[in-house]
DNA sequence: TCCTTTCTACCTGTAATCAGGTATTTTTTC
DNA sequence: GAAAAAATACCTGATTACAGGTAGAAAGGA
């Protein structure tokens, strides 16, 4: 009998988890914890051997929680859920220790499919989550090589975000203004800005600050 | 028998509310619809009472939905449902003829509640949702108490924020420069900056731009 | 109708930005 | 070790921003 523990602090996805599980009758849902508190004193005394773990909960970050629960348990498998997409939230999971990732719109097929797959050992991530990463990739590296800021760039792009003046940039990064005034020049010619003001927004609405 | 049209892409969600709804012997959910497009083909021959709808959807912004199914019928009730907490979501929806807001985390007995409310002919909030409306506007009041701009002040703030130059604003507003310099004196005072860049993060901070 | 607020415009002077480059040194890559 | 890229710094000149004000007209409120 395959033990699941929900850590979700939404009634409609826990009812539509037991919903979709009910079928099964090698998989049994032992508990719902609406908190990672709630979830850590259930795990004191219960050794489930799948959780399904919300990234949002109202008491810690999912990801400090899956982190926490890996301290705890080596072997139970941990399955991220989350309504959106994001790169940067599957692979901070995986790195915690985390065996899988579903979002909320997952059909109970797929469900199911997490689950053997994660028992096998094996890592599971549904195709919304695996195109998302590879998009993102390609995203930031199109991004990234529209632009192709160099190092120092970079730095004087995020000091200019932060409101700083040409020579207070030069003198926190001990170099002459002129110096400065050229790497701005640089700036303003890979972005095809002529203004700071136009700089920063280019560069906010693509992420890079 | 008061029936029921979920319209929402998650099947969590649906599963969910079915099974919170499972006991109530006078309501009966009609059909789960996963899209603004199967929603709308639904309705030209089926008359819910009672419409559940999920704000964000795969294509249709639910406000806008909100706005089509109000066309085609006068009397339904119709609820959003969604994740988040926004004023500015509450209040459009209730601007387009929506009778209710119910956030997903919502309990059982809230749905219910909400549901009873609107049949007879109330709106109904959720707590949360109401705090929320009080609190965005009490947030904003007191930017705006705080800062104090004038009409002109926002206009040319909101011209700094696009990137325009102090000559730029002059023409696009028919005054002379030093007008406009002097505006920017009065933001910057009243903002206690100085600089643009300065001015322009700490008014995005406040959500003023 | 008067007072207050907002808007408009001006002044001198300094600092920073912007443009359009050139050129040398250092670091990185092959 | 050589070539390429990055970093550094410089030049003249023009434009814009910034500072610290003053002052009158128009609009709004009591």
């Amino acid at each position: 009998m395959v033990k699941i523990l929900i850590i979700d602090d939404h009634p409609l996805v826990c009812d539509g988890i037991k919903t979709m599980l009910k079928d099964e009758s090698s998989m049994k849902v032992v508990n719902a914890s609406k908190t990672a508190t709630e979830a850590l004193f259930f795990l004191t005394t219960n050794q489930p051997d799948i959780i399904l773990l919300d990234i949002s909960l109202p008491d810690m970050n999912g990801l400090e929680l899956c982190e926490k629960i890996r301290t705890i348990s080596k072997t139970v498998k941990i399955i991220g859920l989350t309504s959106t997409n994001e790169a940067g939230i599957i692979t901070g999971l995986l790195q915690r220790g985390g065996n899988g990732y579903l979002l909320k719109n997952m059909e109970r097929n797929e469900l199911i499919e997490a689950i053997h797959t994660v028992l096998k050992e094996k890592v599971f991530l549904s195709r919304a989550a695996n195109d998302k990463i590879l998009e993102q990739f390609q995203s930031r590296t199109a991004a990234e090589e529209t632009y192709l800021l160099t190092r120092r760039e970079k730095e004087i792009l995020q000091l200019l975000a932060n409101g700083l003046t040409g020579p207070q940039i030069s003198e926190k990064l001990f170099l002459s203004p002129l110096t400065v005034e050229t790497h701005r020049k640089n700036l303003f010619k890979k972005f095809k800005v002529h203004s700071i003001q136009l700089l920063l927004k280019v560069a906010r609405d693509s992420s890079l600050i």
